[in-house]
DNA sequence: GCTGGATTCGGTGTATACACGTCCCGGGGA
DNA sequence: TCCCCGGGACGTGTATACACCGAATCCAGC
């Protein structure tokens, strides 16, 4: 097997970042990963700097990498980010979409409703899927670059909210809508099913957090300990 | 003078290819740049890592770094987005404001409605600094580390086209209008300003390069030269 | 017992050194 | 003349080694 580029170390760190493997808030022994990967530091480095100015992790100075912590109010910052990008998205996708994508999106919303309830890891990871390989055919590349950074920086959180179910199967209606309106090569229909999904995940989301903060914010203040 | 860290190289280079100092489509040489910042390459390369993940640099094995080259339609796509962005921050900035920000504000316009015809870069390295400190007022730092984003990518672009002195000096009547929206805290007036200023650039920027593509672009067809 | 400060240790940051890949050029052959 | 191949030089990519910094620990003094 060949020794792994910084790239590659890269998009491995993204998807740990998304998946909470490497969780908000956690410093990230250079050390250790760079074992893991069977790398020397210096390629890891980089591929940490690349994470840097994606803004999935910050370092500082003497203090290393961090995983990027995002308040409630941030979270919902780049919802509104996503409801400015990828509604506009509905319409360059419709126009290129082929049979064959359309397929293998609806191969995926068939593979997410035959999840168990107690599946709610691979359930978030086909959604996740689902998402960027639809916003993919719209041959945007920076829109989708964007898009992705943002996706990226909001999972970790939606991903702790995802085995609510009740919120699991009105999206995967949603989902199946978005490939019926593909089907329809309808593109306002998939635009307000797209707009309509993000709201959705705001509303709920932002409610869970404003309910049970991030367990690091105790220590913001110490006086709350009780 | 303490040794350069990589987030102060990766800024210089950032404003290096913003003022095309490293043009688009340059390949980098990095002992050279090294050198010049005083530093090894490893630094260096960290903080090409950190580009990398701005999409500002591209890296391939074994070729290095190169200064991403964009299309015509690439920077109508960026515009896009500049559209889809930078319009919504016209509320929280008007919010956030006071009254020291708008003169500073201000200052910039006089500053550049100060500055000879033939003092373009001055001139694009101010109008760049207008906006920036615009939103940054917004104090939404997500969107705003997206729109600087893009504005770093099309910038480039932006500043080869700058010296038409007709875009300029209406460029100019727009800055003047949004420091008096923001001295009449009347966002939606801002928001106007900011969208036609963007479809303004966006026009004359995408005719100017349909006429005239980039000098690199004959390079892909060989049987183009005379 | 508690506090303040030196000390040690783990970890980060970077210079150096070296292996490797790519590109260019020159020579030989068709 | 043109093409192809081999060697060399340049530049990149990364492992190693070391200097430095910050945090936790331990001890002395109060």
């Amino acid at each position: 097997m060949a020794r792994l580029r910084p790239d590659q170390i890269a998009a491995s760190l993204r998807r740990a970042v998304r998946e909470r493997v490497l969780a908000p808030g956690e410093a990230l022994n250079q050390d250790e990963l760079a074992r893991r990967f069977g790398v020397s530091r210096i390629p890891l480095r980089e591929a940490l700097r690349t994470l840097v100015g994606e803004g999935l992790i910050i370092m500082q100075p003497g203090l290393g990498a961090v995983v990027t912590e995002l308040q409630a109010a941030e979270v919902n910052e780049l919802y509104g980010l996503r409801l400015s990008l990828e509604p506009g998205l509905a319409l360059p996708v419709t126009t290129n979409v082929r049979r064959a994508d359309i397929d293998q999106l609806a191969g995926m919303v068939a593979e997410m409703q035959a999840l168990g309830a107690h599946q709610s890891e691979e359930w978030s990871n086909l959604n996740y899927a689902f998402k960027r390989r639809l916003y993919e055919l719209s041959d945007q590349r920076h829109v989708v670059r964007l898009v992705v950074q943002v996706l990226n920086l909001v999972e970790p959180y939606a991903r702790v909210h995802a085995h609510v179910l009740g919120s699991r199967t009105q999206l995967q209606e949603q989902r199946e809508a978005m490939v019926a309106a593909l089907r329809a090569d309808d593109p306002a229909a998939l635009e307000q099913e797209i707009r309509q999904a993000i709201l959705r995940a705001q509303a709920t989301l932002i409610d869970a957090m404003n309910e049970a903060p991030s367990p690091h914010d105790d220590h913001q203040d110490p006086l709350l300990r009780r």
